[in-house]
DNA sequence: TGGCGGATTGGCAGAAACTGCCACACGGAT
DNA sequence: ATCCGTGTGGCAGTTTCTGCCAATCCGCCA
């Protein structure tokens, strides 16, 4: 038998060991307060060897990337199953929350710090949250009952996305919250972008 | 005498020999539509030794950057010396639209294939993109008169930055011209986000 | 049980990307 | 002329990354 769908492929077990793989990494990095590694010690930490890790990753600041990808997969799926009657920013607000709550056992503060902090870390996390924004759009296009590859489902998504990079930013985080940042931005954009039309 | 402020640098020669090696590289982009050259032939082709490149250019990717951030400079540019009394949105509109009208010096619809389908130039080009988020803050602060860090004239920035990103993506450009895409996201987040408070 | 085929792995060689160092060239001020 | 700060080129050495091949693992079928 075939227990899952053909187009929504379950996780492999490569598909485990690269996301294992990422996560040791990162813990590594919060470990240490530090992302100066070769790929020789990433290798070794991972129990990969040199030339499969770069199989996992194509270079080698991917190596965080499964991890990141995983965490915006866990909030996309959160909005999914939120009560249709939510409204979608706040289903958005309540899935960040939560995943920053999660964040007690990994320290999305200095994660975030590190990251920002190096170059090469930094080009990937902007390029893992372009991703996101298309799959926020599908979410964004579920609820709102339009195609998902709209200008304005698109739109919405990378709306989304901005507000809560915003959000999670140090300099904003210092101020208020992270949840209140995104409301607040939310409110700016007004009722058009995200509300169901009758 | 000190001929310019202080605090606004003025473009030093380097700068200036940077900048002419960047756009070097984007033209020979552009003229053999490939991006898939080494440092050497970079280099060969700017005439700089591969040591200077590096320290030109951080990472080789780096070599488009100069050029995009001066394009984009430019849009700013034009949108600080619009008419007051234009809504905000609209200039950028108009902003944007003379960029893409200049862009028959520089074909930027192949440059973003180019970019695009490549991940080392797509990560530099989302990092220009999120440093002109900083860029617009200010401008739509300095238009709405609010202060350039505020979450609203950050969020506003980016905001106006994903509209632009949507605008110019070869599946939105198929559909309709970049101006009117833009102008339909505009239209979207309503006008809390982009208005002068009375 | 034993072998078959596809996918994954590790190791090695080599290319390409990048860095540290130093000596040299240039231009302006003394 | 000399000094000095800045930029440059060349070279050696390191790190990153890729191509290739042989070995291994694993589900599967005979």
């Amino acid at each position: 038998m075939t227990p899952s769908l053909p187009d929504f492929p379950a996780p492999s077990a490569r598909d485990q060991a690269v996301l294992d793989a990422s996560r040791t990494v990162v813990q590594l990095f919060l470990r240490e307060r530090s992302v100066d590694f070769s790929v020789k010690e990433l290798a070794g930490h991972t129990g990969l060897s040199e030339r499969t890790f770069y199989r996992y990753f194509p270079r080698k600041e991917d190596a965080i990337r499964p991890f990141v990808a995983a965490a915006i997969a866990h909030v996309v799926a959160a909005v999914r199953t939120a009560p249709a009657d939510l409204p979608p920013a706040e289903a958005f607000r309540h899935a960040l929350a939560g995943l920053l709550d999660m964040g007690r056992s990994v320290d999305v503060e200095t994660f975030l710090t590190l990251v920002n902090g190096t170059d090469r870390l930094r080009a990937v996390w902007l390029q893992v949250l372009t991703d996101a924004e298309e799959a926020f759009a599908g979410v964004v296009a579920e609820r709102l009952d339009l195609p998902a590859d709209s200008v304005h489902a698109r739109f919405a998504g990378a709306v989304v996305v901005s507000a809560s990079r915003l959000a999670i930013q140090p300099t904003s985080i210092a101020s208020r919250p992270p949840s209140e940042v995104f409301a607040a931005c939310m409110a700016l954009v007004g009722p058009a972008l995200l509300s169901r039309k009758e």
